[in-house]
DNA sequence: CGTTTGCTTGACAGCATTCAACGTTGGTGG
DNA sequence: CCACCAACGTTGAATGCTGTCAAGCAAACG
């Protein structure tokens, strides 16, 4: 039913334990029902936010998949992070008003909208909530240095493996198979974030699969050797 | 005298135009002045905060200069940062109560000490002060963000580059000049910042001589064509 | 004044990119 | 139902940027 479909509530919502709520208390969690607005579906390839957007609200991603991506004057572009059910998106959007990346759907995706004045606002009655908004920011600035520790320091297939373990083990977390998986993106998007070229990550795929670690048919994933994955993210310098 | 240096008040802080203060009212600035702690001097090298450290407090450079670095299992290790005065140190460490990175100090440096707990409390009653903090994190978000998307497409020339603007911006904005700099790191903590190694970063300063972008004596720098080095950053891909 | 640490420069090697061709998949319309 | 097309993916060969290794120099420090 349409009607029920959009009705939100994070008290009965099965991601409350993934989601912003983690950790609040019965009470609390039913005093911040209020705090999502609307729900909103996209079709794939939509966009939910665009840098420049005057910035309103955070986004739950409820069902689906997103990519983040930053863009330089000269149209260069690079994939910031790619977010699953549970993880919030516009964070960048708090510091000038203004978005400062675009969030586009990689699938059909629904999201919770959390208009940003009434989180503020809730933050004050709730000290919990405050709290995990806090640690939901930081845990943000942590996955953004490992992230520019990949992009730093590591070789491109090891930067793949990291890509991959990190992917398996967020599915994992959300009741999925830890070794297989299917992809979302495209070889260039995964090669953006990773900064690499989609032609090296494409060989990397077929290199993993030559070596016994991965079966790879086209994005359809599964992992045969997780240990070895590993193994590859403490190789030698880049 | 020493009981004056130890004294600590942000309302008369000559950096609360640039740290979490900012923007707050006259009355709200009185009300954190008991929110930051003791003050703290560190030598150069010696370290704030290691990875793995409970966190308890965030600190904001007063005086001096900081790197903060993240490391991989085997040793790897790379900069995430470079603070000065007027920013904030140790965001990383509210997701999981304990620091995931360490920070040095670069140069002798002061620090104000804010106990986390008690800044939270105060967020409650002042609620600028609230606003301000989930600015300055969203800014760490931003900034993150664009040091991915130089790792992750730009040349070796246009990190340098964009790294000297970004340093030359920062320092004017405190007043210093906005043409010459004295750095306080090393080639390879440059390089490690940039993903490069220290001869490439070396070799970009000694090309960036040549070309007359700048003049460079060992970490004595002057800009001579800041629009020649803006020009790099939107030069061809990686 | 000697030692250590940091910086520069050259020669060479290696990994990722570039360019190009071909294969595969999925959607659309005849 | 099939043909066609566009988007995506794979693979090969060659180029080039950055890393590696090595030597020498400069500056800082005790």
């Amino acid at each position: 039913m349409k009607f029920e479909a959009m009705k939100v509530a994070c008290s009965n919502c099965n991601l409350r334990e993934l989601c912003l709520p983690v950790g609040l208390s019965e009470g609390d969690m039913q005093r911040i029902d209020q705090l999502v607005g609307t729900r909103r579906a996209l079709k794939r390839a939509e966009v939910l936010f665009r840098a420049g957007d005057r910035f309103e609200a955070l986004f739950a991603v409820r069902t689906g998949f997103f990519k983040t991506r930053v863009s330089a004057e000269d149209g260069r572009d690079q994939v910031t992070g790619f977010q699953m059910a549970g993880e919030l998106l516009g964070l960048d959007g708090i510091s000038t008003d203004r978005h400062s990346c675009d969030a586009v759907a990689l699938e059909d995706s629904q999201v919770c909208q959390i208009p940003y004045a009434r989180l503020e606002d809730f933050s004050h009655q709730v000290p919990e909530l405050q709290r995990q908004f806090h640690k939901v920011m930081s845990r943000e600035i942590v996955r953004d240095h490992g992230v520019m520790l990949l992009l730093g320091s590591m070789r491109a297939e090891a930067r793949l493996a990291a890509f991959l373990l990190n992917l398996t083990q967020r599915l994992q977390a959300r009741g999925f198979s830890g070794t297989s998986l299917v992809l979302r993106m495209t070889r260039e998007e995964i090669g953006s974030y990773l900064g690499l070229k989609l032609e090296t990550v494409s060989r990397a795929f077929s290199r993993f699969q030559d070596d016994g670690l991965l079966e790879v048919k086209q994005r359809d994933i599964r992992v045969l050797d997780e240990g070895g994955l590993r193994s590859l993210l403490n190789e030698a310098p880049c």
